[in-house]
DNA sequence: TAGGTGATCTTG
DNA sequence: AAGATCACCTAT
């Protein structure tokens, strides 16, 4: 049950920590209120060579700017004008690498994650793809650039092993990218009912 | 399967 | 300045 220190998000090779992400735990803490689950669907995004990234060839704009910081912030943007897409800034300041966060199974504030997104019952869609599960845990960009080691949003590694169960394929909605669509760079538990449906 | 919604990029 | 595009989701 520990949290992630800023070692673990400082380090090269996005994909690796991405893979790593997998079965850990992101949590928010919002109103004295703790939401979260075990993450169990991630995508890299690796800085300005990768055509799918958002600091592909160097962009850097007001949306982006936390990306190109030292890692361990969070970087959240609005998507397609509705949803706020949370990702986990990794690598040196001036690397603007990032894991996309897809999906996760819930485990604590069940009731909240319900209400804030207007469900009744527990299903699947609640925290399954990346808008979801901002929406589930209240993320959005009051949350811009919050270091991952403070109280509001942070990951845990409980030890849980899920080493075998990773699988990979291609990142999704990225078909603009040309060939680094065809990069293996999501990673899911496979099997599991909360990964997103492609 | 279409449409909502806004930041950013591209074109003229 | 206008138009296209985009790391998505929901209800037809």
């Amino acid at each position: 049950m520990t949290k992630l220190n800023e070692a673990f998000y400082l380090r090269d090779q996005v994909w690796q920590i991405s893979k790593e992400l997998i079965g850990k735990f992101l949590f928010t803490q919002i109103d004295g209120v703790t939401t979260g689950g075990m993450i169990v669907e991630t995508e890299a995004y690796c800085g300005i060579n990768d055509r799918a990234c958002h600091a592909n060839n160097g962009r850097k704009t007001k949306r982006n700017n936390i990306m190109y910081e030292s890692g361990g912030r969070a970087y959240i943007y609005l998507c397609y004008g509705i949803h706020y897409l949370f990702n986990v800034v990794t690598n040196i300041k001036g690397r603007a690498d990032a894991v996309l966060v897809r999906a996760i199974e819930p485990c604590q504030g069940v009731e909240v994650m319900l209400k804030r997104r207007n469900h009744n019952t527990l299903q699947n869609q609640l925290t399954q793809g990346p808008g979801s599960l901002s929406m589930a845990l209240g993320i959005n960009l009051s949350h811009y650039g919050k270091l991952l080691t403070g109280k509001t949003i942070w990951i845990e590694d409980h030890q849980i092993d899920v080493e075998h169960l990773i699988h990979s394929g291609p990142r999704i909605g990225i078909v603009y990218a040309q060939e680094d669509a065809h990069k293996l760079w999501r990673f899911y538990v496979k099997d599991n009912p909360w990964v997103s449906k492609i």
